[in-house]
DNA sequence: ATGAAAGCGCTAACAG
DNA sequence: CTGTTAGCGCTTTCAT
């Protein structure tokens, strides 16, 4: 009203100015802007809310706050909101449906801009809230056959396939699986896998660990010393998250593994230490800063009524050869195993 | 309404009942919560704010969300908040005054519940808003002489003089600085660095490096290089943050330089991987999810009315030693410099 | 302990 | 292109 008295203009030409410029004349948007300059004024945002049923929030839940694989999808999506004026809201899940769901309503009520939600493996009831839920929602991280509405991401089970066939034309035979966590991505990477394991009848799951706490680099560390328990012939691993790989990189060192002749070492998100490792170590490289961005810049088409694009992508992986699987080649760069002998 | 008509008692009530339950009597609140489920009444919190003038919303001002030292304390913020109506928004400041103050501004026209800022480096426009903030405010990270209102955190400067006194102590003499990005923590800690050779001569702002970009193991590793150009005989580094540390220990490895005899590394924050690295690596270990609950803990109190007890809080820090800077002692436990010859 | 009235600051809906 | 009217769902203030 403030600004409206000062512009000469009534209250809802102002709030026509801000929002819809283009229907208000160009005389009465720049007195509107005078004004607003004037007085300092700066919308509210919870007054905007109530009135218009929507809010500027964008809802993302992630399954967790701890996992740096998360975070890069995080440094995604906020590097595309932070040139808006919606803000991002993070909701921890916890790898928990009930809290999924619980927290999802949460954001219901909030009346969000939009929904960004970890995976395809909600519950029935999640589903449902997703399905009719009254603004765009992106799926992220894994792709799917049955979008709500968007969805980006790759293939998880294809993509730990691939790394699987590479460790076996590598010449790897005992080839282990390490996990964290199991959570429906890992059981869907183990899947994969598999897949390519066993075609080559390599598979044995005597050589897959999951663990009861989250990804790091000791966990890796401790599950090599336990696959080696277990089997101590094991030749190689995928682990499913680059931490893990650091952890059996440090324990092959420790206990002069040679890596890549005697262990063979894949690891999985291709985070950027992979590759200065000594020796530097392969990794499945994959889309997540990327999965943030585009999640978000469709989100934003749609809520702007542009053209969002596809709906659903698959951005794709790839796998990153290192030393850490080049095996039996000779002239290889120094790698754990090939340090120069010192002092 | 709904509620209040199912409860048979006012609107206001039914508000009573929810926010101040001693309030309202035994019998009327026990309907209006039969009648808040059957009905599955959710409060707007839209309507709430616009009403009393005041969000749910607890803002958070980072510099950034790349670096996972803020992530660590981001979850501590989100553990304590998670069990609370509140929720967390987290602004990114770009380690940019001005962006600061823009983000700032934001958050207080949303009314907050609380506001949560790194550091002690505000500007001037910023320092007088927080000052004036119709809310509790949190100062995290550090601490310093002047606290808008709370603060919880440690001295970075000491932190690090502590550390670079270590290295003096484990006999190294040439021992360089290493951080990425420079913000005011790593020019604290670069003081601190400083304050801790000089007292015995040792201090070569030669031996300084920073960088342009954000942290990360490869700029560690490039940084060695860079340093060892400068001087090929330097003999150990204190790294401004465990990414660094990480890089640079690739990179020995890679040159076969034998740690910690002929090169000694010291990292800051000790995540996981510190201890889990081949030799293990002496950091310094920085309460970062501890100010994260702490800095939650205090300001929830506060919105409670409860005594949120001190008002500042130095959590300090501890240096641990590990074989990384164990100079000449003989029988260490296999180090990059030490691993059995293989294969 | 409870209620009635008023209004928070904005926008939807309907004019004109 | 602009304005009027009527709320959005809650809490404040003042009564009782």
């Amino acid at each position: 009203m403030d600004v409206a008295r000062a512009a000469g203009v009534s209250a809802i030409t102002v709030s026509r100015a801000i929002r819809t410029p283009g229907r208000v004349s160009t005389e009465a948007r720049a007195r509107v802007a005078a004004a607003i300059r004037d007085l300092g004024y700066t919308p509210d945002p919870a007054a905007k809310a109530l009135a218009s049923s929507r809010s500027d929030i964008v809802g993302v839940l992630v399954p967790s706050v701890t996992n740096s694989v998360f975070l890069d999808t995080m440094r995604g999506l906020y590097e595309v909101c932070e040139t808006t004026d919606y803000r991002v809201q993070i909701a921890n899940t916890r790898y928990s449906a009930a809290e999924e769901e619980r927290l999802l309503r949460m954001f219901l009520t909030q009346r969000p801009a939009g929904l960004i939600v970890t995976g395809i493996d909600q519950s029935a009831a999640t589903a449902g809230l997703l399905r009719s839920a009254p603004c765009p929602v992106v799926q992220i991280t894994e792709i799917g056959p049955a979008p709500f509405d968007m969805m980006v991401g790759f293939s998880h089970s294809d993509a730990a396939r691939v790394a699987a066939e590479h460790l076996v034309d590598s010449g790897y035979r005992r080839i282990a699986f390490l996990g964290a966590r199991r959570d429906a991505r890992s059981t869907r990477r183990l899947s994969g896998f598999r897949a390519g394991l066993e075609g080559k009848g390599l598979y044995n799951p005597a050589r897959v660990l999951f663990a009861d706490r989250p990804s790091s680099v000791p966990l890796g560390a401790e599950q090599l010393v336990e696959l080696l328990t277990r089997d101590p012939d094991a030749d190689a691993v995928l682990c499913n998250n680059d931490d893990l790989a650091l952890g059996v990189l440090f324990e092959c060192q420790r206990r002069g593994l040679a890596i890549p002749d005697r262990f063979g070492i894949c690891g999985f998100n291709d985070i950027s230490a992979m590759a200065t490792a000594c020796p530097a170590v392969t990794s499945v490289q994959t889309p997540r800063r990327e999965v943030g961005r585009q999640a978000m810049t469709m989100l934003l088409a749609r809520l702007a009524d542009e053209d969002p694009g596809r709906p659903v992508r698959d951005l794709g992986f790839r796998l990153v050869r290192r030393d850490s699987t080049r095996r039996g080649q000779g002239a290889v760069a120094p790698g754990p195993g090939r340090v120069r002998p010192i002092a």
